[in-house]
DNA sequence: TTTTACTTTAAAATCATTCCAAACTACTTG
DNA sequence: CAAGTAGTTTGGAATGATTTTAAAGTAAAA
């Protein structure tokens, strides 16, 4: 597909036809709003972020949504896979365009999250989930200060 | 003031000096409304409480707290180290009563979080932390689902 | 005791997020 | 292409956990 070799900041090359095709293979009709949405996000960069940030740059794009568009959009991608929630504060959600395998670094101070490879964290025993479960996922989050 | 006639059925035998000692070691004034709370969670026991759950708590047993004492409460005694804070949700706040290291289990069908002890979950393998930065505390959740 | 600093209280304020009914729009069918 | 209908967006109101406020209360110091 269309692969992003580069890690600069710049505005991928993404074609409309492309990520409509994303949204309808995850059940979603490719609205102006979720393609707006998309396009800022589903570009293979990784990053982390808020309702409230994507809020920001869309209007900053020049683009009117309502703030509820903004939340049934993350929570539909992320219920279709195309993000993932990382729950590090109570306050607000944090949203991840990488939904490959991963951990994170969260540095309380700066409140900044960075991603970890999952090759990075080793879990080389885990327990056995209790009686009638099993494991769906391991999260780890690594706290971290300066110093 | 001394009144020893517990009327509730307590599993530990708290006396009412050790848990004021144990708040003025944390730099908390033993106040009628710190001891209620300490003595209801430093029992020693392993439990997981929302500032919900424990104001009904107190309430049945009889004991009247303005709700804002409670969460203030439960944020000085997770400052002090008395509590740890388990962030899995970004709707309301967990309290552990286990401050020794251990990992969680968390079934997101029941919402229901349970310890893991800490040498069932073994990390071979942290990546370092980034530059200018040291690791705090690494948080595993592992979540599980019937089936 | 008197003073001072810290606490509690109840209510109001916050703030992220969800819900709602009405207006709108993408897709389908005729 | 024309309606129909099902899914979407909107803006504002509602929610709900948590924090803040100013006033009243209480513990420790002097």
């Amino acid at each position: 597909m269309n692969k992003n070799h580069s890690k600069c900041p710049m505005a991928a090359p993404l074609d409309e036809t492309a990520l409509a095709k994303t949204l309808r293979a995850a059940g979603l009709r490719p609205t102006r709003q979720r393609l707006a949405i998309a396009a800022l996000l589903l570009d293979g960069r990784h990053r982390h972020l808020s309702a409230e940030s994507l809020s920001a740059e869309i209007r900053a794009s020049g683009v009117q949504m309502a703030d509820g568009t903004v939340y049934n959009t993350l929570n539909q991608f992320t219920d279709a896979g195309l993000l993932r929630r990382v729950t590090i504060h109570n306050e607000h959600s944090l949203f991840d365009t990488n939904v490959d395998h991963h951990h994170h670094f969260y540095d309380g101070e700066a409140d900044q999250l960075f991603d970890v490879p999952a090759d990075q964290v080793v879990l080389a025993h885990l327990p056995t989930a209790p009686d009638g479960h099993e494991i769906q996922s391991v999260d780890v989050v690594i706290h971290i200060k300066s110093g």
